[in-house]
DNA sequence: GCTGAGCGA
């Protein structure tokens, strides 16, 4: 008879079957452990989760080729109360510096892609961490996933996610907190919005002036007051010219009427006249452009960054005859190089350090193992991955968790009730306990960073 | 001021 792979199942009464959808009363063995810093290995989580029970099997899942981490986990205890104390007791452990997030293993996407119930909390004391939030919100429901938003140093940003696992826990956690004192401040609770629906939103509030551009450059006030004039009274129209009256090609329709200018938007944006396709929208105040033009800038070089994350090799050691295109040229048989620079002081002088982006992380690995300690003219080359700014300082502080001994308290003292039974009043301060922190802090200091 | 990301041997 033929060998049939079977492939791993979990069980199906656990979060991960169809037969217990958004039910609470099952638990099963497996966890998803997220948000792990790249260097955490098998046996780091090993050691830490067998202080909770019997784990079956560990798997820091990898990326095929590169072997790099891809940031998340599997752990399998043998019996189900373990695996629900070690949720319990080890979500938001930091490892290497870096808090790990703990889930039920759900393989099936769908809840996750849908972001139902989940829910943004802003103008949080920067004092409450991940097990604060947790333990308040949980008044409200059953948790699938929730985090405080956190600056590469882990140091809070003042506001956090909260995912539910019902639509009902999330409206109530709204209801009830929204607007509340959260440790002194007064805290924002509401659905969760991604960037696009958050503008949409804001677009809903009522204006009378409308913005069109790419006009045509015969196009005059007339033919606007005309066109726009279908929807309504219109109070002004301007269309925006240079010093020798040559249209800018955009120009401004006032309404009389908040309803009219709306209606005009949905009607005129996109349309085509001599053909030229008009974008017709909200004319925006100076500031609020000015935020818009800041927030897309900030976009756009978060995105120029990212594109370099594992692409970019940071190299030092160099001779000062080295110029850009011998830099190039040195490290061209590795792949195809995107961008290559030697950086330099105010005089031009080599700072004997650069940057060499390649194509791919693959060539940016290969060429750095080949190239690293490579003698170049008189020196031995250094090379690595170029880091963002802002991560060295996390990368420092994980090198430094790492020589901590991490202990489990025995067993954890509940922490004192966030607020009294039937939850807060109106306006009613909520206090956080102050019980022992599920892992005993470390009881020898390293040396301090440099 | 600040509106994620995330599931295998």
């Amino acid at each position: 008879m033929a060998q049939v792979q079977v492939p791993f199942q979990p069980p199906l009464s656990g979060p991960n079957g169809a037969a217990n959808a958004g039910g609470n009363q099952f638990v099963t063995t497996s966890l998803y452990v997220g948000d792990l810093e790249w260097n955490v290995s098998d046996s780091q989580l090993y050691d830490l989760f067998s202080q909770l029970g019997q784990v079956v099997s560990v798997r820091v899942c990898r990326d095929l080729s590169s072997r790099r981490s891809l940031g998340y986990a599997y752990v399998n205890y043998s019996n189900t109360q373990e695996a629900a104390r070690a949720l319990d007791v080890l979500n938001f452990t930091p490892l290497n510096g870096k808090a790990i997030r703990i889930m039920y293993s759900h393989r099936d996407p769908s809840i996750r892609k849908s972001g139902t119930a989940n829910i943004f909390i802003k103008n949080l004391d920067k004092a409450i961490d991940n097990k604060a939030l947790q333990e308040t919100f949980s008044a409200f429901g059953n948790i699938l996933s929730c985090k405080i938003a956190t600056d590469p140093s882990g140091q809070s940003k003042g506001y956090g996610f909260v995912q539910f696992d019902s639509e009902d826990a999330a409206q109530n956690a709204i209801d009830k907190l929204n607007g509340m004192l959260l440790n002194d401040k007064q805290v924002f609770v509401g659905p969760f919005l991604r960037k696009q629906e958050r503008e949409t939103a804001m677009n809903k509030t009522k204006f009378n002036n409308v913005f069109v551009k790419n006009l045509s450059e015969l196009t005059t006030e007339e033919d606007l007051k005309k066109i726009f004039g279908e929807y309504g009274t219109i109070t002004s129209v301007v269309v925006m010219r240079d010093g020798d009256g040559k249209s800018k090609c955009f120009g401004f329709v006032n309404f009389e009427n908040a309803d009219d200018a709306a209606q005009s938007v949905d009607a005129l944006n996109g349309a085509k006249f001599d053909e030229k396709e008009w974008y017709v929208g909200k004319a925006q105040k100076k500031y609020e452009r000015e935020i818009e033009l800041k927030g897309r800038f900030e976009q756009n070089m978060k995105e120029a960054v990212d594109k370099f994350q594992g692409v970019n090799l940071y190299v030092k050691n160099l001779d000062d005859s080295i110029s850009d295109d011998k830099l190039r040229e040195l490290f061209s048989e590795f792949g195809t190089i995107s961008s290559c620079k030697v950086m330099r002081d105010p005089n031009g002088i080599s700072r004997g350090s650069g940057f060499v982006a390649f194509s791919t992380p693959e060539e940016a690995s290969r060429a750095l193992s080949e190239m690293n300690g490579k003698m170049i003219v008189s020196k031995p080359l250094y090379v690595a991955l170029a880091q963002r700014k802002e991560d060295r300082k996390a990368r420092l502080q994980a090198q430094f968790s790492q020589m901590r001994p991490v202990a489990i308290a025995p067993s954890v003292a509940p922490r004192m009730p966030m607020y009294p039974p039937g939850g807060p009043g109106l306006g009613q301060q909520i206090f956080y306990g102050q019980g022992p922190p599920a892992i005993i802090p470390p009881q020898v200091l390293p040396i301090f960073l440099a």
